[in-house]
RNA sequence: GGUUCCGUAGUUCAACGGAUAGAAUAGAAGUUUCCUAAACUUUUGAUCCCAGUUCGAUUCUGGGCGGGACUACCA
């Protein structure tokens, strides 16, 4: 039974019978903590219905629903806030429904696909905390529309090509005496890393010598010699030259290698990879058809142009004057292409940060003027950058914080606060290195969901090595200390007699709230492309749940049906716990 | 300059236009013969400024102030 829907049918009805009128949108609130009762009537708006002031409105709605819906029990109006209590025996109905379901919270296929783009990497350098961001997001949202109902493929695009990957191997001919990760002992997207940091240091070099004698800037970038380097190995890959296309695959295969330890560790994965050295010149007819049908215009050079002015934006180039691809260009190529090669999805999810706005707007509207419906479907779930307490992460300063080291640090400290602890010393070492790792990750990862993701987000190491407070571990506690009660009614005899609930205690009245409220929730983070709605209320209803724990001891309860309803309450809880969790890509243990 | 996002306790985050703005953390004070104290309880403390719309504004509109991003024939 679905006591939201219930309770505003029972509420239409009542004020079609009262004032012979219906309202188009009730407002349905939670009530606040001081006052008694669980849902609350907003009367303000429905007092221009009822001609009578929102007070007398709301008493003569209350009265009603006490007297006919068999739901309320009691109500008190505070100015025009109608607050009702519901009956306990409604409550328990609402709970054993929740509990009957064991997939309660995953919708049934509503056969709608999606895509969804996140990580999509340059492959010249290790994944770092940004990266962690995009990826935990991208692969979260993901998991909640399948929640929701819908089939979901994850993709990537991986940057494979381009000039950034042409510097690290240049330094890497250079400077590298056939380094490989082999011979190094160093993880291969870190050893390609090495080389582009390498690249940097003698780029700048050079540049200062040449400025020194006598070089403008511009002149010196352009001619010192490991970018020219660089750049004549960018074109003989685009020539498809056999010693430089070989050295690239060689490259990218390190980093490839190194890439999946990383995603393994991150528990993320991907249904198809698209490369963009695969994709590069696609989109390149798209423009010129669109050209004929005159969406596109132009310019006396030949360059290729569209003109947004009149949405409020700039005009764009699309294909150069010597009739080469742009950036742009490849991604209208790469979307319809997936397209093609997913036709039933309805629309594209990118998980990219939100310096990419712009491009993303211009990308829509874009495929909107070339006719493609699904266009104004599509999505950029956009994201801060995170931030550090030192300021702003920059790869070229070496500020960047680590995916691999952050993740090793944090599985570290988890292990060591675990260890003091010391709830769990006859843990075997397998085991604990597991348990450090559901919890090092589960702190990682909800520090990075739980914020709005449209926001700015502070990285501070220590507070999110915190165990204690809004974290990962809190819930992952919380579940540890239910399987426990759980164990120990395994082993003691409960009798299979039927639930008879009469009177519940105000949190287990609060907790079956939040518990009818999940796939509210869980809609509305689908809605919002925001994991944080879910972690968020995976917290509070463990909060929520911490209270009754503390209050109510379940084994001291001498009434056999209360207390068997007690432990399948909690059994409840900690089921919503662990999906919901899962849905952020945390895993909760039974133990901690 | 233009476009856009953001501005809430000391700090990090919440709040479909609703009640006395919630949490967490840091600070102060408590709880362990009882299912795991990574918990719980009490307490101190905040909406950048000025107008407007509204019964009601952190939320919507306009204008300031402050911060970020974007505004390349780069990707």
């Amino acid at each position: 039974m679905n006591l939201d829907s219930a309770l505003r049918l029972a509420i239409r009805e009542t004020i079609s019978q009262l004032f012979g009128a219906a309202v188009d949108n009730l407002q349905l609130q939670p009530t606040n903590t001081e006052f008694e009762g669980s849902h609350t009537l907003v009367c303000f708006p429905i007092a221009k219905i009822s001609k009578k002031g929102p007070e007398e409105t709301a008493r003569l709605i209350g009265e009603r629903l006490v007297s006919q819906s068999g739901m309320i029990t009691k109500f008190n109006v505070v100015k025009g806030f109608l607050n009702l209590v519901i009956a306990d025996s409604v409550w328990t109905k609402v709970f054993s429904s929740i509990h009957k379901d064991k997939t309660y919270g995953v919708l049934l296929s509503n056969s709608k696909e999606v895509m969804v783009e996140y990580s999509s990497p340059n492959t010249n350098k290790p994944l770092h905390l940004g990266h962690l961001r995009n990826n935990f997001l991208g692969w979260s949202v993901a998991e909640i529309y399948k929640a929701n109902g819908y089939k979901v493929h994850k993709v990537q695009i991986i940057n494979d090509r381009g000039i950034h990957i042409c510097k690290s191997m240049a330094a890497w001919k250079l400077y590298g005496h056939g380094e490989t990760p082999e011979s190094s002992g160093l993880k291969g997207d870190k050893l390609v890393g090495k080389y582009y940091v390498e690249f940097d240091r003698v780029f700048k070099r050079q540049c200062g010598e040449l400025e020194a004698s006598g070089s403008s800037k511009e002149v010196a970038e352009k001619e010192a010699s490991i970018m020219k380097l660089a750049i004549e190995m960018l074109q003989q890959w685009e020539q498809r030259k056999p010693e430089v296309l070989q050295l690239w695959k060689t490259m990218n295969g390190w980093v490839y290698k190194g890439f999946d330890i990383t995603y393994h560790r991150m528990g993320v994965d991907f249904e198809k990879l698209y490369y963009e050295s695969e994709t590069y010149l696609l989109g390149k007819d798209e423009v010129l058809r669109g050209l004929e049908k005159g969406v596109f215009f132009k310019k006396d050079d030949g360059s290729v142009w569209v003109d947004l002015t009149a949405d409020g934006l700039d005009q764009k180039v699309l294909l150069r004057s010597d009739g080469t691809s742009v950036y742009m260009t490849q991604d209208i190529g790469t979307a319809i292409l997936r397209f093609r090669d997913f036709p039933k999805i309805e629309k594209q999810v990118y998980t990219v940060g939100n310096e990419q706005e712009y491009h993303f707007k211009v990308l829509f509207l874009i495929l909107a003027k070339l006719g493609y419906a699904w266009a104004k479907e599509c999505y950029h779930l956009s994201y801060g950058m995170v931030d550090l307490p030192s300021g702003k992460m920059k790869s070229r300063e070496g500020t960047v914080v680590d995916a691999d080291d952050l993740m090793e640090e944090m599985v570290e400290e988890a292990g060591k606060q675990t260890k003091e602890l010391g709830k769990i010393d006859d843990m075997s070492e397998a085991e604990l290195s597991s348990l450090s790792e559901m919890i090092g990750l589960g702190a990682l990862k909800f520090f990075l969901l739980k914020v709005d993701p449209r926001k700015r987000m502070l990285f501070d190491p220590a507070e999110s090595i915190q165990l204690q407070g809004h974290t990962g571990p809190f819930i992952q506690y919380t579940y540890a200390r239910i399987c426990s009660i759980l164990r120990k009614a395994a082993s003691i005899k409960i009798p299979s007699i039927p639930m008879e609930v009469k009177a519940l205690a105000p949190a287990e009245r609060s907790v079956i709230f939040m518990l009818s409220n999940y796939p509210v929730r869980l809609a509305e983070a689908a809605r919002e492309y925001s994991p944080a709605i879910v972690a968020n209320y995976a917290f509070d209803l463990a909060k929520e749940y911490n209270q009754f724990y503390q209050t109510i001891p379940i084994f001291n309860e001498p009434d056999p049906s209360l207390l068997k309803f007690r432990l399948e309450f909690s059994e409840t809880v900690a089921q919503v716990l662990r999906n919901a969790m899962a849905l952020l890509g945390i895993q909760v243990p039974e133990r901690m």
